[in-house]
DNA sequence: CTTAGGG
DNA sequence: CCCTAAG
């Protein structure tokens, strides 16, 4: 597989003389627009943006979009640069990664709102519907000229909504609430249009079709009775809603975009209120970070506020019976001003304490259901496309020879079916939080985006979208993606003790409640962002270029790997993210895959020991520079670990040893040279701990003499 | 960032 | 290879 990969791709073209020291973060993350710029953005790339932004906006121009402002462009280009500092580059450009957090912010945002949704969520009882489970999720595609901001305000409101607790979610809640177990939904594709109108549109849209479809007999269970499950079940249809609908009371506004407005708000009660709740607010002039960054800050300090008096006391009613504990309430409401961070703690903490006294409860997933599902269509061998893939040149080829941008807006996902088994003696409580540990377990277990192109899923992640058939005048109409759960997760059930009823539901899948999936959110992001303590995850992204000495080059491979490795976010645990600090870059790093494994060849040993007898044990940096400076993928610690099996493999017998026998000579020689250096070293060390010791020792003498004689002095006086 | 070491 | 403590 991968040989075949080296094969294609080779390593040609993408030797990076730049940063000779470039390693592993640097490969690792890509920023996104600068692929872009590269003209060669593969389904993959596509992928990854959708997850991660919810929206991709490749212009034509660098600067042509509110989006891409030559700003974004320019901490793009730090960001990599960072990047490759990192890793042993000493390029002198630091800031930046941190930069690009908000947006990420803003997706965890919306993701954690959707997660809300979840404890208003129904149950219907329909056994039979069990084997059809699956955790794909579709969504709802539009493509508009939107800019990204307007996607990303969306996507904040959407999240400070849904803090706010069980919302009055008119237009969000709605379709989750309908049934999502279905299909997929089409991609309105549509090129560049006036952003108002599109907006506009596509606000009422949304709107009126839930209101049409979705009756939302507000599932909310009150106070915690026995009426444990309501169904809230017609509304099968598949709606496009959006989080345009609640934008109330948000600094940042842009032209046309309709927003909820609190007073209207007032009226409304649980998701049946669909009014016309809209009013209009002002753009802000979409230039570049420092207007997101203070949206961002605005949005937690001032807007939420507001939210709260607006919203909230819109939606206390619901929050009451939505949380029938009074502490759920409370938390939330106080949730709600936190710091996205902060919060992502809270969160937690609110899903593990909230309401105790459950007797028993169990979920049972069956993933392998799920993933044979058919709707979901998680492994289907299909290819978008089929047929030769140009080499990389050729990509780039077509594209520049047309440079056309295809921009999408998913205005949401849809949620897979959940199955749920509680007993009946269980509480709303336990219930809710079943659910929730259902789903927490899914997403736990690491989403991936699908990318469905009339039907078929693309699964060749290194296509380029034109490969594909995804171009703004081509076949637009059938793209859809869906989130996917990892298969390679087993999503097992917290809670032993079966029980005997289970209940199919409908349940929105709470996207991530835990920001901390970042795994989820980041991985997929490429949305640069600014919050300083969340690590970018964008590592997906990586796309090593980087040249490798020898052909062993497996470079290339990387994207395939990293494809996978947006398909695989490795679990963490629910504890591990609750007391693990956001910023625990390592932790998430790891989230990453490991990088690949590349032996070292038989003549890169030898490089390797002739450095280290001209240089000793003790320079790996010097090493790497003398005889892996264009070796990008080997770094000093790599060096130093060969070096290390190296020394070990020749005290082993040849028997024992593993892998491409190095030639006894070259083992000879390592002993050797590990030999003098060690000696040397130890020569070093000997001295230096004497110095100290005479110096110690003159030190002493000096005092002992000085204070004789002073003592004499003193003495004498 | 580099080194040195343990995992 | 990864992760980290130290420097």
């Amino acid at each position: 597989m991968e040989l075949q990969k080296r094969l294609n791709y080779g390593f040609n073209g993408y030797q990076i003389p730049a940063t000779p020291r470039a390693t592993r973060s640097a490969r690792k993350r890509v920023p996104f627009k600068k692929r872009v710029e590269d003209n060669r953005i593969s389904a993959f790339d596509l992928l990854a943006t959708v997850a991660g932004k919810l929206l991709l906006d490749k212009e034509s121009t660098p600067v042509s979009s509110n989006t891409s402002s030559a700003e974004d462009q320019s901490k793009v280009e730090k960001n990599t640069v960072k990047e490759e500092r990192r890793d042993g580059n000493q390029s002198s450009k630091l800031e930046t990664w941190d930069q690009y957090s908000n947006d990420r912010e803003f997706i965890v945002s919306q993701l954690v709102s959707q997660t809300n949704d979840l404890r208003s969520c129904s149950f219907r009882e329909s056994p039979s519907l069990k084997n059809d489970t699956h955790f794909g999720l579709t969504s709802v595609v539009t493509t508009s000229d939107c800019s990204e901001r307007s996607g990303v305000l969306k996507l904040m409101n959407g999240k400070i909504k849904n803090e706010t607790g069980c919302l009055p979610c008119k237009v969000e809640t709605g379709p989750f609430l309908c049934g999502a177990s279905g299909g997929h939904i089409k991609l309105e594709f549509e090129n560049e249009g006036p952003i108002h109108e599109e907006l506009d549109r596509t606000d009422k849209l949304s709107i009126r079709e839930v209101a049409d479809t979705c009756p939302l007999e507000d599932p909310v269970v009150v106070d915690g009775k026995p009426p444990l499950l309501v169904s809230s079940d017609s509304c099968g249809k598949t709606h496009s809603y959006g989080f345009n609908n609640h934008l109330s009371s948000f600094p940042a506004k842009r032209d046309g975009l309709k927003v909820v407005s609190r007073d209207d708000d007032e009226k409304s009660s649980g998701c049946t209120y669909l009014g016309p709740i809209k009013k209009p607010f002002r753009p802000t002039p979409l230039i570049g970070d420092q207007r997101i960054r203070r949206t961002m800050t605005s949005k937690y300090l001032k807007v939420a506020p507001r939210l709260n008096d607006a919203t909230l006391s819109n939606s206390d009613e619901n929050l009451k019976s939505a949380y029938c504990d009074r502490s759920a309430y409370k938390r939330i409401r106080s949730e709600r001003n936190y710091p996205f961070k902060k919060r992502k703690f809270l969160h937690y903490s609110s899903v593990s304490n909230s309401d105790g006294g459950i007797s028993s409860e169990g979920i049972s997933d069956s993933p392998e259901q799920s993933i044979n599902g058919n709707a979901s269509g998680v492994y289907p061998k299909i290819c978008g496309v089929t047929g030769e893939s140009p080499s990389p040149a050729d990509q780039r080829k077509s594209f520049h020879s047309r440079d056309s941008h295809v921009k999408f807006r998913i205005k949401s996902f849809r949620v897979p079916e959940l199955f749920i088994e509680i007993p009946e003696s269980a509480t709303i409580g336990s219930l809710k939080r079943t659910v929730m540990e259902a789903v927490t377990a899914i997403l736990g277990g690491g989403l991936r985006i699908g990318v469905l192109l009339q039907g078929k899923k693309v699964r060749d992640d290194n296509k380029t979208l034109l490969q594909t058939g995804i171009s703004r005048d081509n076949q637009m109409d059938a793209l859809g993606f869906s989130l996917e759960p990892n298969p390679s997760q087993t999503f097992q059930s917290h809670c032993p003790g079966g029980s005997p009823l289970t209940f199919p539901c409908d349940t929105p899948l709470p996207l991530a409640r835990y920001p901390a999936t970042p795994g989820l959110v980041t991985r997929v992001t490429h949305v640069p962002s600014r919050e300083p303590h969340i690590p970018n995850l964008g590592h997906f992204v990586e796309s090593d270029h980087d040249s490798a000495p020898s052909p062993t080059d497996m470079s290339l491979d990387k994207s395939a790997t990293d494809s996978k490795a947006l398909v695989a976010v490795p679990a963490m645990s629910v504890e591990a993210l609750d007391v693990v600090p956001a910023h625990r870059k390592s932790k998430r790093s790891e989230v990453v895959q490991r990088r690949i494994r590349r032996p070292f060849s038989v003549a890169e040993v030898e490089a390797l020991v002739q450095a280290v007898e001209k240089l000793g044990t003790g320079r790996w940096r010097d090493v790497k520079l003398r005889a892996f400076d264009n070796a990008k993928h080997r770094t000093y610690v790599d060096l130093k670990d060969k070096w290390k099996t190296l020394v070990h493999t020749a005290r082993i017998s040849p028997q024992q040893r593993r892998g491409e026998p190095v030639p006894q000579e070259l083992l000879d020689r390592v002993l050797t040279a590990h030999a003098y250096w060690s000696q040397q070293q130890a020569k070093q060390q000997l001295k230096q701990q004497q110095q100290p010791e005479s110096c110690l020792l003159l030190y002493n003498s000096t005092v002992r003499a000085r204070s004789r004689s002073d003592g004499g002095e003193k003495d004498f006086g």
